[in-house]
DNA sequence: TAGATTGTTAATCGATTAACAATC
DNA sequence: TAGATTGTTAATCGATTAACAATC
């Protein structure tokens, strides 16, 4: 684990990335660090900054390579990994999750479905069949499952985590209001909806 | 709108309501800055200091009263203010929203969808008819809709902020990964999937 | 050359952690 | 009283911003 690089700084390189590809659709062939900071709203000295963690990639008195740097910034996002995702719990957020077509351009694809409702195991969703949540080691083994993303309610989310770690993911994506305990080799990223509700509702409520 | 008080702060907000809204469910009367903290992997100094940012809410030697401290967090997060939101894109992450559950219990409800396909119009969702995106005005104004949750796609995101803003909405809880320009009396929350998803692959790929 | 822009070091700012007096 | 725990001040740590030499 690299260390000594601060989530702020990871969390904006996807921001980076998505600014880059649509420069990249826009036949832009370089890009200054003052252009990429207009188009995000973040300081060019604050990129610039980022960048320099992880090796250099400009020119000076030019800029960036468009190409290049949204090549460099995926590789360090791992995004060539194309890693597979199985999706437990499929309610409507798992089900809108099965079908939500961002994640694909990144390299991410849904391959597999988990549900412990007996009434929905079997139907089909987006084109895979949903599988009894009890076989979760053999779903996960035979389509080769990398990440668990977990849409289940909030007091059967822990259990899910430890079936999807024993099944052998190597990292889980966690939509379930709950604090989850995995081992710290097991990459874990919280999607807690109701937290940036209320967040927006405590901003409309000042003055 | 209050100042000085740090973004980090009011994210742990919620996450401190939701754990004193399950104490109060045990019967527990009474929770210290250590257990709070237990509970959610934060130390009890942090704890202490984000409640001292908006009053004196425990007694020394003794702790927190769960009740009182959860409906003081209630207020300072404005859920009494019981917020009405519609949904426009009802595709399937709007969809997923206008069902979802866990709103409901924090006090807010979803009163209203829209959606500009006109085959959608008309149709019902969770109980709600879809109305046309085109008569945003009338809908949030005969809805009394105080949150506008953007869920179309990305290049369509800042018109709709734009109508939505027009329409009288008070604040705007962004799922469209893009970034939106508002007035800075709106406040604006985003809610980007992929930025979560892109930096599990990161972690995912050190090492 | 003059102008533009990066990469990097130094300065500033803000958030977290530690320490402890107050007090139940 | 002794033990527990808050609220708050001081110390530390880390992230952002500013400045500027290097160089295209």
């Amino acid at each position: 684990m690299k260390k000594g690089i601060s989530q702020a700084t990871i969390d904006r390189l996807p921001l980076y990335f998505r600014t880059l590809q649509l420069a990249a659709d826009e036949q832009l062939q370089i890009i200054s660090s003052d252009e990429l900071g207009r188009r995000l709203d973040i300081t060019p000295e604050q990129i610039r900054k980022d960048l320099a963690t992880f090796g250099q990639f400009g020119r000076k008195g030019i800029g960036y390579d468009v190409h290049e740097l949204k090549e460099n910034i995926g590789k360090i996002l791992g995004l060539p990994n194309r890693w597979r995702l199985a999706i437990v719990g499929v309610g409507h957020l798992g089900g809108a999750l099965a079908n939500y077509v961002n994640f694909s351009s990144l390299g991410f694809s849904v391959v597999a479905l988990l549900d412990k409702n007996k009434s929905l195991v079997g139907t089909r969703v987006n084109g895979l069949t949903v599988n009894d949540a009890s076989k979760m080691k053999r779903v996960v083994a035979a389509n080769e499952v990398d990440i668990g993303v977990i849409t289940v309610p909030a007091d059967e989310a822990q259990g899910v985590a430890d079936a999807l770690i024993a099944a052998g993911v190597k990292g889980i994506w966690n939509f379930a209001p709950t604090k989850l305990n995995v081992p710290s080799t097991i990459p874990l990223v919280n999607e807690d909806l109701s937290i940036g509700l209320s967040t927006l509702s405590y901003h409309m409520s000042q003055e």
